[in-house]
DNA sequence: TGAATTAAGGTCAGTAATGGTCAAAGAAAG
DNA sequence: CTTTCTTTGACCATTACTGACCTTAATTCA
């Protein structure tokens, strides 16, 4: 009936509906505390269930004073179709399936033509100047761009 | 929320604010005092915070009389700083500079604290997932996303 | 005048407080 | 039985804070 990984979700989810700012601020030592398990195990549910492609934002600090803040994206009807595409970028992406992503998203007008144009450009750039991981930089970079534009369009 | 140094940044970000001449003259001792702590802690959140590279220059002078000056170097136009950050990214990024441009851009208003937030957070989380070449992902990342950000707003 | 005193600020090493990483072991699912 | 997901623990990295000791400048006063 569900994991000690599931629980520890659950509560982050919780807190975050009860926020009214859409974010919380966790100690990642006492969250492993309530749940008497080890620190790490936090590290495990943030980064498979807390992901860019699911709408959330991850952020933390070391040191004294140190922190960990989760936040999300209530994502709009209109970029579901960005969403699934997100998600669809695994952790390497080559130059087709990009072009596919991105034509896609522009037809349905979730980016305009000049996005479009300055996206694809910014890769074209940004993977031109490495040797190798170009699709794992590829990835990164499509994840990203798309992720801080419906950000900052929300 | 948030350390002792943060709150003692804060306060001198104030000061530094509400200044007409972007510097401000302070006792080491005082402020220490009034936050209750040691002297040299004051030193700590100099050396961490109100760095060259983040745009502050800080003097002082010891013996009878002596004060500590913080300034906040005047940037002509922040949308040219903001360019010229951007071009002193090189192929690689460690994380204390990336800090420092964020910091320096949050500083000079050229992004706001949520962007700052949100663009610490991707780049972290992004980084997170590869073992090798952080350093070159950190890079292009924080310079398409910038780039991106501001090819949009002119 | 110049040594002693007073009044600042500076350094640095050590300690405490956090969170991160990774590989291996264990459990669950297929 | 094999693969995938979960959990753990040993070891690592970063940031904050303190206190003992040091340096410099102004002032006092014999």
């Amino acid at each position: 009936m569900g994991t000690l990984a599931d629980h520890i979700e659950a509560y982050i989810k919780k807190m975050l509906r009860e926020s009214q700012t859409n974010s919380v601020e966790l100690s990642r030592a006492q969250l492993a505390d309530n749940f008497a398990c080890v620190p790490s195990q936090i590290n495990y549910v943030l980064a498979t269930r807390f992901t860019l492609e699911r709408g959330y934002i991850v952020e933390s600090r070391r040191g004294g004073g140190g922190y960990i803040r989760v936040g999300h994206v209530q994502v709009d009807d209109s970029y579901q179709h960005a969403i699934k595409l997100l998600q669809s970028i695994g952790p390497e992406l080559d130059e087709r399936s990009m072009e596919d992503i991105l034509a896609s998203l522009r037809d349905y007008q979730v980016i305009s033509p000049r996005e479009y144009q300055v996206i694809r450009g910014i890769i074209q750039q940004e993977v031109g100047t490495v040797s190798a991981g170009k699709d794992i930089l590829r990835a990164s970079l499509l994840r990203s761009l798309l992720f801080f534009m419906i950000k900052l369009e929300e």
